[in-house]
RNA sequence: GGACCGUUAGCUCAGCUGGAUAGAGCGCUGCCCUCCGAAGGCAGAGGCCAGAGGUUCGAAUCCUCUACGGUCCGCCA
């Protein structure tokens, strides 16, 4: 396929490939668009179609062309007409914008597009000149996003579970910020129910063994290492004050003293696998403030609150179930299976309570929008959650919780048991120390969140093509490898000189292959974004990077796609598409929460 | 008893909110490297998308039921 570089002149192409976000995709599906308002106007079709299930996407087969449109299939119907009927009088239209160059019906209805390889080479352009900001959308119009994840509690270090939490719930806040929503990273520090004051308790232990007393830990208490410091701290801190003193005296106190503790621990842990949080809230400070009592004051407004006594549940009937009256919220009416209890039979809030006024917080916030990431094992707790949402902001702000499976870990292929008793126990700082939190971090996301994911301390680390961290960064390096040679061989490289070389000399088809696959970026993006799924990135970054090294090997064969050659020129095109490819991944990395490296080791 | 998630090639998994002949890596088969761009590359075989119904121009994708696996099910968070 070759251009007349006369085309690449052409101003009408160059000022339709102006927009910095250059979604062609969209461009080309607002074309179609277009093009069915002039059909209708024409009289060839009726009036008022609606057309939102007109999609222009990558075809299947790259071989049926760059682009392809279901529009005269969605139209079929309404229309009363033939599929084909369509498809030929859209076609003929599509053909008289410069930048489509043919358009084929085929199969039931598809038509199919080429574009212009002056627009695959004005998107180089556009991706140079946009910088890592190419494929930025603003599908989220701003729309207010907080987002809770991890909020493990605050009695020891985070362990391999929450680290897929952590790597997820950082690379979907990310994902949806590149998107254009305005995103909250949140914790919610579980401080105020009965495991607290089990560390405490705990923590008092190891005091005591600071003291030099010889102790024993019973069951119900946490016997971890990572508490000796705590207790030492404690003794630097209050000397011999509480010892061989009751709880009454000390409770409080060590309590907050070693939650304190535990969040430095877990602040450190999260900063070891970069995820920064915007907001800590902790739950303690729901309690004697009201705040809890007003949540439920809302929801009994509502009607919504009544005491009662619940079903005994059915099929595994605790030994010892009588029936309580309690405090229930009526979360059936918002959609879940059973009413739940907010208020224990004691007059104590169960941990529901809590949690209802913690969220009822965040929607008086302001947030349009929010998303909590649990663990699957809280899978039953849902239901519940979307309920009190639901009530409290009378149906107004969404709740989306997304579950991460179990990770499995690995050592070589054999499975790694863990187990608390045996000290082989490994937290998130295991695994970061051993693999580095960018491998960590890519490889959490090359599952689905709601699929279990096989971790092997070993095969992450593997240099090979069945590595996609591998693979992703060796395409960075690759680039870096290029544009250094260049500059050693005195060819002028900064974006301005490349985004202006003579890009109508990129015409051969695999060249053109890598210009179609970054063109896909900000569709992926908005799809991925649409979804609440960054594993989306990751996926297409190992495609990317696949059609990358694609290109480079063929130039083994052909030394004319090899990026580097003796003509300045042609060099300086070859490598602006390159240096456009380590754009979008050095972006999409940036989502992910990946460094990207310019070599490797 | 019920709820939620899952089931796609021998293995591990994608599949872009309903589109064309369902894809990738590993493994397998066959070709290709005398450091110049092979920490590999190219090609090929391999599928009843768990099963059965339904919805429509069209289903791996949506609905119902069934089977199997995982998680969960009132005073634990």
């Amino acid at each position: 396929m070759v251009v007349d570089p006369v085309l690449w002149h052409d101003k009408r192409i160059k000022s339709l490939c102006k927009d910095p976000k250059m979604n062609l995709f969209a461009d080309i599906r607002a074309l179609v668009l277009s093009d069915i308002v002039a059909m209708s106007k024409a009289s060839i079709i009726p009036n008022g179609l609606a057309t939102n299930n007109v999609t222009v996407e990558p075809p299947r087969d790259a071989a049926h062309g760059d682009m392809s449109t279901n529009a005269a299939m969605v139209l079929a119907k309404p229309t009363g007409m033939k599929p084909r009927e369509i498809a030929e009088a859209l076609a003929e239209r599509l053909l008289k914008d410069p930048r489509i160059i043919s358009a084929e019906v085929a199969g039931p209805g598809f038509l199919n597009l080429r574009l212009s390889p002056v627009v695959w080479q004005g998107l180089i352009a556009a991706i140079l000149g946009a910088g890592t900001a190419f494929g930025r959308s603003n599908i989220g119009q701003g729309i207010k996003v907080n987002i809770e994840f991890v909020s493990a509690n605050p009695t020891g270090p985070l362990h391999v579970g929450h680290t897929r939490g952590a790597v997820f719930g950082d690379a979907l806040a990310s994902l949806l910020d590149f998107a254009g929503y305005v995103v909250t990273r949140e914790y919610y520090i579980n401080d105020g129910g009965a495991q607290v004051d089990v560390l405490a308790r705990s923590v008092y232990l190891r005091y005591l063994e600071a003291h030099g007393q010889h102790v024993a830990f019973p069951d119900g208490t946490y016997p971890g290492d990572y508490l000796i410091d705590v207790g030492e701290a404690l003794k630097a801190k209050v000397g011999k004050l509480y010892v061989g003193k009751g709880e009454d005296v000390w409770l409080n106190d060590i309590r907050s003293f070693a939650t304190d503790a535990m969040m430095k621990l877990i602040k450190a842990d999260l900063a070891a696998l970069g995820v920064k949080m915007d907001k800590f809230f902790s739950e303690k400070s729901l309690y004697n403030t009201g705040l809890i009592e007003a949540a439920l004051e809302n929801l009994r407004g509502r009607g919504l609150i009544y005491e009662g006594v619940l079903e005994p549940p059915k099929g595994k009937k605790p030994d010892d179930w009588e029936p309580r009256k309690q405090t229930l919220f009526r979360s059936i009416e918002h959609g879940d299976d059973v009413d739940r209890p907010v208020m224990k039979s004691d007059g104590s809030w169960t941990y529901f309570a809590p949690d209802i006024a913690y969220h009822y917080d965040k929607v008086q916030r302001g947030y349009d929008l929010l998303i909590d990431i649990f663990g699957a094992d809280h899978g039953g707790y849902v239901k519940r959650m979307k309920a009190a949402v639901s009530a409290l902001s009378g149906g107004k702000v969404p709740l989306e919780i997304k579950l991460t499976q179990l990770v499995k870990l690995f050592k070589n292929g054999e499975p790694f048991k863990m187990s608390k008793r045996s000290g082989t126990f490994v937290t998130l700082r295991d695994v970061v120390d051993q693999v580095g939190s960018g491998v960590t971090r890519f490889h959490m996301l090359t599952r689905k969140n709601d699929a279990q994911l096989d971790f092997d301390f070993d095969k992450v680390l593997e240099q090979s093509r069945e590595n996609p961290v591998f693979y992703v960064q060796y395409a960075l390096a690759r680039v870096s490898s290029v544009i250094d040679k260049a500059i050693e061989a005195g060819v002028l490289v900064d974006n301005k000189t490349l985004s202006e070389s003579n890009l109508s000399l990129l015409i051969n088809e695999e060249e053109l292959a890598l210009a179609v696959k970054l063109a896909e970026w900000p569709r992926l993006v908005e799809t991925a974004a649409r979804a609440n799924e960054p594993h989306r990135i990751a996926f297409y970054l190992y495609d990317l990077a696949g059609t990358f090294h694609s290109l480079w090997n063929k130039g083994n064969e052909l030394p004319e796609l090899r990026f580097l050659q003796d003509d300045l020129v042609t060099s300086q095109a070859k490598i602006a598409l390159a240096r456009a490819c380590a754009v979008v991944i050095t972006a999409g990395l940036g989502i992910l929460g990946v460094e990207a490296v310019k070599e490797l080791r």
